[in-house]
DNA sequence: AACGAGGGTGAGCAAGCGCTTAGATCCGGT
DNA sequence: ACCGGATCTAAGCGCTTGCTCACCCTCGTT
C-alpha cells in the first residue's frame, strides 16, 4: 500500500483545472454522458441538460462539441502521462518502477474508469488536428513504459524477447480496463492495480 | 503450430452464411462502416451507398440499423467463441491449450480487426434484448478460457493466485488486440498471435 | 442612477437522420 | 402472353441534430 491520503489541495478535485464553475460542470456532465452512450449518440442537449442549463449555455463556454471532447481528451492524456512518468522515474530497481507504474496506472483507470473511457475509446472522434496532438502523447506513454522495460533489461532484471511488442501489450492490458471495470464488481481499483502489476512483471520474466 | 489448413469448403467465405448476395453486400459494408466510424456516425445512406445500391434497399434484408449490427455482432460472437471452443477441447496439457487458444483467438482478432472491433466495442449501440443475448456468448467465452487456466492449475502447470482476474485479464487483452491492430503495421497477425500467446503461459507461470 | 460586460435563456434555422411508400423492373412458372 | 412475387429506386415524411440569434438578467464599477 502506498501513500494515497493527502491534504485536499488545489488541484486535487478531479476537474478542478476547468473554470468557470459553469464550465467545468457541463464538463463533467459530458464526460458522463459520453462515457455512458458515445460521443456521436450524446446530444448536445444531453449534455446542457445534465448540467442543468439550457442547450445554448454549452456554446458559451465551448465552440463546438467536439472542443468539449478535445479539453475531456487531452486533460485525461496529461495526466494518464503524468502518472506513468511519476512511476518511470522513481530510483529503484526497474521492476518496482515497472510495478508501480502499472498499478498506478491501472488504478486511475479503474477509478476513473467513466473519464478513461471516454479518453481512451473516443480517440476517433476527434477532428486531425486534435487527434494529431492527442496521439503524440500517447507515443510519449509507450515510451515511457518502454524505457522501464529496455532499462530491466540491461540489468538483467528481465527477460524480454521482444520490447515494443511487450509495450504494446503492457499497455493495452491496462487501457482496456477501463471498458470492463466497473464500480460495482467485486474488485476494488487497488486490487486490480495489484493483480495487473503482478501479471506484468510475470510478462517481463521478472524474478519475484 | 496446430492444425490450420483445410480445404476451402461452404463456409470459408468470412460471411458465407449470409444470404441472398445482396443482402451480404450491404452486410459487409456496414462492417466497414461501423469500424472505421462507429455504429451512431454511420448513417443507413453509407452503408447502402458503399454496397451500391439506394438507401431504401438496405430495408428490404433487414428491418432496422440495429438489426444489422445485431447480426454482425451474433455471427462474429459465435466465430470467436468457436474458435476458443476448438483450442480448450485439444486433448494436449493445459499450456498447450492455452497457447493454441490465444493464438487463434488473438490472429482472428488481427486479421480481422474490421470485423472484431464492431463486434467487441460497439455491444453498446445494442438494444436490451439482442444486447443480454450477445453478453450470455460473453459469458461462456470467458467460461471456456476459465476451464483451461483451471485445469491448468489442477495439474500443476500453472500457477495463478487469482484464476478469475487473470482470466478477464488474457480475454481483454487479445480483444484489445482488435484496436490497435493496423494491417499496414509491422507484424502480422500471426506473429502477434505467438507473441501472445508466449505472454499468456508467462501470465499463468507455465514452465517453458 | 446609469452602465457595460459576461453568463444565461427561448425560439428556431438549416441540415441530416432513420425509415416509409408508391411505383418501376426483373424473372421463373404456367 | 400473362402473372405474381421478389428486388430495387425516387421521393419524401416526421423528427432530431448541432448550432445561432435576439434578448434578458445580474453584477461590480463609476
Amino acid at each position: 500500500m502506498s501513500a494515497a491520503e493527502e491534504t485536499p489541495g488545489v488541484e486535487d478535485v478531479p476537474w478542478g483545472e476547468v473554470t468557470p464553475e459553469a464550465a467545468r460542470r457541463l464538463l463533467v456532465a459530458a464526460v458522463e454522458a459520453f462515457a455512458e452512450r458515445g460521443y456521436h449518440a450524446t446530444t448536445t442537449r444531453d449534455i446542457a441538460g445534465r448540467a442543468g442549463m439550457s442547450p445554448a449555455a454549452l456554446y458559451i463556454h465551448y465552440k463546438t462539441k467536439e472542443e468539449l471532447l478535445h479539453r475531456i481528451s487531452r486533460i485525461g492524456h496529461d495526466k494518464a502521462l503524468e502518472i506513468l512518468r511519476a512511476a518511470a522515474d522513481g530510483d529503484g530497481p526497474a521492476a518496482e518502477r515497472l510495478a508501480d507504474a502499472v498499478r498506478s496506472f491501472v488504478r486511475w483507470h479503474a477509478e476513473r474508469h467513466t473519464t478513461a473511457r471516454v479518453v481512451q475509446y473516443e480517440l476517433d472522434a476527434l477532428g486531425p488536428e486534435h487527434r494529431a496532438e492527442i496521439v503524440e502523447l500517447r507515443r510519449e506513454s509507450d515510451a515511457t513504459v518502454r524505457r522501464i522495460i529496455d532499462e530491466g533489461v540491461a540489468a538483467g532484471e528481465f527477460e524480454v524477447p521482444d520490447v515494443s511488442g511487450t509495450t504494446v501489450a503492457v499497455l493495452s492490458l491496462c487501457i482496456d480496463v477501463s471498458r470492463w471495470f466497473n464500480t460495482q464488481g467485486r474488485r476494488t481499483p487497488d486490487e486490480v492495480g495489484a493483480l495487473y502489476a503482478d501479471l506484468v512483471l510475470r510478462m517481463v520474466g521478472a524474478q519475484k
